[in-house]
This record gives structure tokens, sequence and C-alpha cells, in this order.
RNA sequence: GGGACCAUGGGGUAGUUUGGUAUCCUCGCGGCUUUGGGUGCCGCUGACCUCGGUUCAAAUCCGAGUGGUCCCA
């Protein structure tokens, strides 16, 4: 590697450092940048533009299935927040708190919110009276702050994040279920089709479930380290926040009756898992469905070319941009092609097309994947059809390197020393028979900071085998064990 | 929760052990040159994380803080 490389480009490697090779491919390729506090970071346009685009698409999911999108305030007066023993229980050492306004002391402190179910909740016991007011869904776009002392990763770990958190209460339990999972099904469908990575859909084990759920169901992506991340959850709630809230409505028999209610929330960790899991030594790799730009059109000229050049290049720039193709048309006059080239790469942009004197005669377009730097050439008059192809090629690489990966992942044990043997050598996903107590999770964390990070979502699911892996006591459901962000 | 390492122009660094003039590359700006994988030359701007201590003198030594990375729980 050249020293000229080692400044501009990536200098650490995927393979031997992912941690350091992480944060240096969010800040060369412009996505986030470390503020000045602890935990917190600046997302930068590039960055940002992959979260509008994700929020479009999930957005527009949302909307297609009776969610109403809605904003309530940042802060939550402590006294609602005290209304769910569980939530205060369960969120208490990572609130944050506002204790004044200028000088004065408040008379109540308020919440910066960890989540909105307790000033959310309240109103939904406001607005619904009758079993004609069900179901009813509410949906915010925000940040929330939860004050862990974690060491910060970007977009992985910070103590402000931005996510969705939808809300919606039911009349029965089928229908509070239904949401639950159609909400996780929208999910598991970003994951799939907008970001390129395949998810394992399942239920947390009792003892990590959101607090007061009743429920609490997850999608989580391996990434190439081996540990496995949370990509997004959906609550059934249950009850709980209905009686505490007083979420009731009058039944078709005008009888009083209870709410059921759920909570579902995604947030940008999505992007650190599809940042960590495509990149590479080269910079960022964007999904096509979601990156800022998706091609870049990088003009070769000499000094008698540039013109024939550049109006052909700008032909087939509007062509694309009549058809809604991101793109950026690289004319600068002070960087040689070189340069562009690997600029775009270390970006992240999908697709680049190489215009030069040869493809401007010849009435072609050279397009070259960010993936594997395979290029092809194509009829300029077929260039907005060719070009979505090879857009849809590069997702298709994407996806199917992330499915093999995870397919690899997953691996079988029957005793404690091998769950926590390939945890240790080859990371990963174990699935293995469990009784269900907490306790016998307890030596795989001990000996590898391993979790159950799951168990499979049909909750009458045979386990693996008859007995627990560790204790040998009555088998109740399948473990999905792993390392965790 | 415990430990280790690190912090010098926008980015990457030398200098720190042994206290005294801060090095080089790159980015940026101006000019010329140049364009199918990080063009070349000339000129310019720009830095010792913060606070305190030791000292004639601190990037350098000491203490505290802030921030980052990694390892272990």
């Amino acid at each position: 590697m050249s020293e000229r490389e080692q400044e501009l480009g990536i200098t650490e490697s995927k393979e031997e450092n992912i941690g350091e090779w992480y944060a240096e491919v969010v800040q060369k390729a412009g996505l986030a940048d470390y503020a000045p506090m602890s935990g917190f970071i600046v997302t930068r346009p590039r960055g940002y533009a992959l979260w509008e685009h994700l929020q479009t698409h999930l957005d527009a999911m949302f909307k297609a299935t009776e969610v109403e999108n809605a904003y309530f305030p940042v802060l939550i007066p402590e006294s609602y927040l005290e209304r769910e023993k569980e939530i205060l229980e369960g969120f208490d050492p990572e609130v944050a708190w506002v204790t004044h306004g200028g000088e004065e002391e408040l008379e109540e402190r308020l919440a910066v919110r960890p989540t909105s179910e307790s000033i959310i909740a309240p109103f939904m016991a406001k607005w619904i009276r009758s079993h004609r007011d069900l179901p009813h869904r509410v949906n915010q776009w925000c940040s929330v702050i939860r004050w862990e002392a974690t060491e910060t990763k970007p977009f992985f770990r910070t103590k402000e994040f931005l996510w969705q958190e939808g809300h919606t209460a039911h009349a029965s339990q089928a229908g509070a279920m239904e949401e639950t999972l159609l909400r996780l099904e929208q999910y598991t469908k970003i994951y799939e089709d907008y970001l390129g990575l395949p998810v394992l859909r399942g239920r947390k084990p009792d003892h990590d479930k959101f607090p007061g759920a009743e429920t609490t169901t997850t999608v989580e992506v391996l990434m190439p380290d081996g540990r496995s991340v949370q990509g997004g959850t959906s609550h059934y709630l249950g009850q709980t926040f209905a009686e505490a809230f007083d979420i009731t409505y009058v039944d078709e028999a005008e009888e009083e009756a209870v709410a059921h209610t759920t909570s579902w929330g995604l947030s940008w960790r999505a992007l650190g898992a599809l940042i960590l899991a495509h990149s590479d030594d080269q910079g960022f790799i964007a999904p096509p469905p979601i990156a800022p730009t998706q091609v870049a059109i990088v003009p070769i000229w000499q000094e008698d070319t540039r013109d024939a050049v550049l109006g052909y290049a700008e032909s087939i720039a509007d062509d694309l941009e009549k058809a809604g193709i991101r793109l950026e048309l690289d004319d600068r006059d002070e960087r040689n092609p070189g340069f562009k080239f690997n600029e775009h790469e270390l970006n992240g942009v999908p697709l680049r097309a190489e215009i030069g004197p040869n493809e401007a005669e010849a009435g072609e377009v050279t397009l070259v994947h960010r993936t594997d730097r395979e290029s092809v050439v194509v009829d300029r008059d077929e260039i907005v059809e060719a070009v979505q192809t090879e857009l849809d090629t590069v997702y298709d690489e994407l996806y199917e390197r992330a499915a093999k990966h995870l397919e690899a992942g997953i691996n079988e044990a029957t005793d404690t020393d091998e769950v926590i043997n390939i945890i240790d050598e080859r990371g990963g996903y174990v699935t293995t028979a469990w009784c269900g107590d907490p306790d016998c999770e307890t030596p795989v964390k001990d000996a590898v900071a391993a979790d159950i990070v799951m168990v499979p979502l049909e909750a009458d699911s045979e386990p693996l085998d008859d007995t627990c892996f560790n204790c040998g006591a009555a088998a109740q459901t399948t473990a999905y064990f792993a390392k965790t962000y």
C-alpha cells in the first residue's frame, strides 16, 4: 500500500481489526463524526440520507397498513414515568433528567424520553372510548436518549439515537399479537429487500423482554465478526400498560373492557448493521435501494475530446435522472478519473459509469460494480434499463454474500462445552435445547460473554433435543446463543 | 464494572525516553500543468485535547479531567 492510499483511503483491515476499521469507514465515507460529548455523534448528510431512504420505505409500509404518524413531547413528567412500575425500573438507570428551567429548579423533574409508552398511553386512554375506535395506531419518528456508560460506536451504541416507535391498542389479544407479528414482518422486509441483509426472526427469552411486555419479538442480524445485532423489536404488551394507564373502551355488549397494546421500534442501528456487513477495505458500500447516490458518472476526456465526452455524459445523466435514478455527474476539472474512482468507492456509491471518448464514439457506457469492480459495457440507448439491472445485480451480490455468511453462522450444540467452544472459535449462532431457566445461560455468559438472543417465534415449536444442554432437565425450547453488540 | 493503550494544522504523522527553534505527507486556497485507477511543479493558510503543578523554560515531566480505541466482565 502506498503512502498516498494510507492517507486518503481506508488504512485498517476489516478482517484483522474490525473495530477500528468500522470507525474509519464511518468517518472517511462522510457518514458521521464524533460529537464533543461522549456517546453522541453528528450524522453527516451522506449518513442522514441513508436514514431518510430507509425511513421513506418503512414509513410507506406503515401507512399502507393503517398507521398514522404523530409527535409527542421529548420530555416526560416523572409522575407519568412512574405509572408503569416495570418500565420505570427497566429504564431508571439510563434516564437523563431535566431539573432546571433557566436558573429555576422545576417542581417536577422531566425525563428525556428513553421510549414513549408512558406519554403516549395516557393519550390513547383519552382518545379511545369505544370498540369502534379500535384498533388504534400511532407512530413517531424521533430520537430517544438512554444514558448508558458504554463505549461509543457510531449507529450501534450512542446515548442518543434516531428511531421510530409505533404504539397500538386493540380489542383482543389476537388482534394485538397479529399487529406485533405484522410489524416484525415489515422489519424483516426492510432488512431483506432494502438493506441487503437476511435476518433471523424470533422471540426474546423471558428474562430479556422489554420491561412490562408479555412477548418481545426480534429480528437478529449476523455481523461479519460473528456477533448478532438486534435489528428491530416488536412487543405484545398484554394489558399491563392498558391497566396502568386506563386504556379502556366500551365493547359491543356495552361492557367496559381493557385494551391490549403493542409497541415496536427500529433504530439507526440498522444503518450500523449494513455499514458493518457490506463495506470492505476500500470503504463503504451502500445497498442501491437506500444509496444516497446510486450512480457516479465519471467522464474521461482529453483536451480535444472534452466537449464531446461531456455532452454525451450529460445527455445520459438526463435520461437517468428522468428515470428517478439518484446520480452524480462528477465533472470536476481538478481531479483525474482514478482519483474519482477511489473517492466514489470510499463513499459507497454502488455503481459507476465510465464515459470517455471510446464510449462516446461507440454509443456505449461502461458500468462498474462497487462490489467486485466487475464491468459491463452497455448500449447507450438502453442505459436506463441497464443501470437498473446492474443496480439489482449489486444488490443481489450483497444479499447473497450476507446470506452465505448467515447460513454458515448457525451451528448446533448439545452441551455447555460445545456451546462455548463454537461461540469462542467460530462465533455466530449456536442452537441448543434449553429448559428455560436463565441460570443455564450463566455458564456460557461467564465463559464467552454470549447470551440467548432469541428462541423460535412459534411458542409450540419442538426443541432440538429432549433435555437442556446445561442442566439436563426437560427442554422447553431451542435457544439461539450469540455474542451481541 | 475492571484493565491497557492513545490524543500534535481539516486528515495522517515526526519530535516525548534525555524539557529549549515543531518535521514530513496530504487536504484546502491561488497559479501553471494534467486526465481510461489516487498527475507534476511553485506559492500560501493552518496544530501540541483541557485545567492545574514543577521549572528560567513544558508538546515533552507530574496530577486531575475530557474524548477515542482495544481487551476482559
